[in-house]
DNA sequence: TGAGAGAATGTACGCGTGTACATTTTACAT
DNA sequence: ATGTAAAATGTACACGCGTACATTCTCTCA
């Protein structure tokens, strides 16, 4: 391993000399900059990064906590590729790396380990949800100063760094499509309201069916876990009460499809008999037959915006704003629309 | 930030022993270690992971490498998810952490720089193609002694840590399949020939063929870039030959159900006119319509034995089996049953 | 020609840990 | 009681870099 050292000493200058040209510190005679830069491509030197961060006390590590269920897919895949690399190019910008650490559930929650370790210098965190146990494990984490930003949650009463889409905008605009397209029974599939975008969801439906002088019908209001098993369960409930539904918005592409294939089973085709719109515009909303509508959400632009707003605590940079919602997107697609088949057959 | 120093004042004694406690070396009287662990406590002591690292001269990272392409997905982030998955659960139980580098494709191929930089101990390396520019990258690498292993591709002629799956046999079993359905006109759409499974699943599809005494007919071959897209125009192609087709086996899920998409829309439909087996066995076999029939490959453990190989050579432990080969599975679902609908309708 | 003021460079130390080696304590056999 | 080996602990330094401060050089203006 060559060392800062070996230049200095090939160069016939300090250290200090070194060390100065490559972080581009103080005034240097042009001179003796070359000298050294010859000296250090002779030699193959690079400054190594793990000194480096011990004498600047800083890792240069973002963290990136990803709550981890092996063989369990609560989560489209899609949905961290996508932050995962809008956080991917932000930290690459700034010359920062990721630190992945993915988080079994039950794991006593310790956000704390990273921290204590000074692995990272700040995190953004995925998949959280509101429950005791995290906002307890999220205030100490804020308390102790390491910085984090949250990604698709919000935490009520709570002022943490969070990166947001808009759901409740999205979801109004969704149902106000159905109801454009004619449809006035209109049930809502969700997921547990652990997730803030979750009630977001729910809040966007009401707001558009109550706007729309449809009365609130809590028999039309499901609860999934965002698993296609649990859109196909909630078919079976949905086809109990199939005189009351002429459409349902679900609250991502996963339970959407899994309710497709359930009504599907029994005979009812979305985008003839019913209509479906999910949410996430992920790539099984393509892939779905018939393609599915849904709310398109920037994931990419998301993770780039947490990362930078955290990253910027960390330089001490004048605060960022602290909470950001972005805006999100109805795409729609032959699920949802009215009379697509019933014209061509 | 409380260091080694105070837990020694505290405990009366010195540094050494408290660096042996958390260490767990040496010889050590239990009251001492009781001491020492309780002023720990006290004064909530945790070594500092950097310092450690630099000590050690060893960062305690893994890296991992993966093709990084903005709003492009070529690989199912499935196929990614699943082994991040796989590395990270050897990876934490081994102490270590998953330093992630998105690597854009055109970038100069500079796998050096994590190298040189010392921030990680190792690299798995996702989505590698056979160019020219990559075994010249990864010789170097070799040569450099970073200890580094391969997923889901090969190098011909060269000696790396390999973990792939058994495509070829995969590829024949589900060829297989299709014979055993009683098609006999069988297509293969491939992916690019840049990656050494497309060249198996080549060997496979001819191998079943051949043995089933039927002719390599060049015609029946096609070759998409593994996106639904290209399975889409793919279909296309398909079409105009269609006399020639009875079934598909695609190299992948996601131009498979592009091609179940392209066909459909000409009034095919899979598992009706005709048999489609795709591979990998992702989300999206499942949620598309006909569900697709695929090849289950085993990504999760794949990465799990990579870094379970990769770190074993940090360790300096006994050589890891050089080339690892997984067994796959093929999976059958109604896309490529024949008569499936023909009973029902 | 000398003084003063930057510009350019050098000196010296700290960061928190691992660990080789030295020293002290303990246990036990004689 | 004494010697000896092993156990237990302490001392001291290196790791590679950032950086505060000290020093030397260079230029300008009187």
């Amino acid at each position: 391993m060559v060392t800062r050292k070996e230049v200095a000493e090939l160069a016939k200058v300090s250290e200090a000399t070194v060390s100065r040209v490559f972080n581009g510190l103080g005034p240097m005679k042009p001179a003796t900059k070359e000298r050294v830069l010859e000296a250090a491509k002779v030699l193959g030197y690079h400054p190594n990064a793990i000194a480096q961060s011990f004498a600047r006390r800083r890792s240069g590590n973002l963290g990136v906590v990803l709550p981890y269920m092996p063989k369990v897919h609560l989560f489209s895949a899609y949905y961290f590729a996508e932050i995962l690399s809008g956080i991917g190019e932000q930290v690459r910008e700034q010359g920062y790396d990721m630190l992945l650490s993915l988080l079994a559930p039950d794991d006593d929650l310790d956000y704390g380990r990273l921290y204590r370790s000074q692995k990272v210098d700040a995190c953004v965190i995925l998949g959280a949800r509101d429950t005791e146990a995290q906002r307890s494990s999220l205030l100490q984490l804020q308390e102790q100063g390491l910085p984090f930003c949250l990604v698709n949650q919000r935490f009520e009463g709570l002022s943490f760094l969070e990166v947001d889409a808009d759901h409740v905008e999205g979801s109004y605009q969704a149902v106000r499509h159905l109801l454009d397209e004619g449809y006035r029974k209109i049930a809502f599939l969700n997921g547990s309201p652990q997730y803030s975008n979750s009630m977001d969801r729910l809040h966007g439906y009401q707001k558009a069916t109550l706007e729309a002088g449809l009365p609130i019908d809590l028999s039309l209001q499901f609860e999934g876990n965002y698993s296609r098993t649990s859109g196909y369960e909630a078919a079976a409930q949905i086809w109990e009460n199939r005189d009351q539904v002429e459409a349902i918005f679900a609250a991502n592409d996963r339970m959407a499809i899994g309710l497709l294939q359930g009504l599907r089973e029994r005979g009812w085709i979305a985008g003839r008999d019913f209509a479906v719109i999910g949410c996430d515009d992920s790539d099984a909303a393509k892939l779905s037959d018939p393609p599915l509508s849904s709310i398109k959400v920037p994931f990419f632009e998301m993770g780039k915006q947490a990362a930078r707003a955290v990253l910027a605590t960390v330089g001490g940079a004048g605060e960022a704003q602290l909470q950001v919602k972005l805006p999100t997107e109805v795409k729609i697609r032959q699920s949802s629309k009215s009379g697509v088949w019933r014209v061509g057959s």
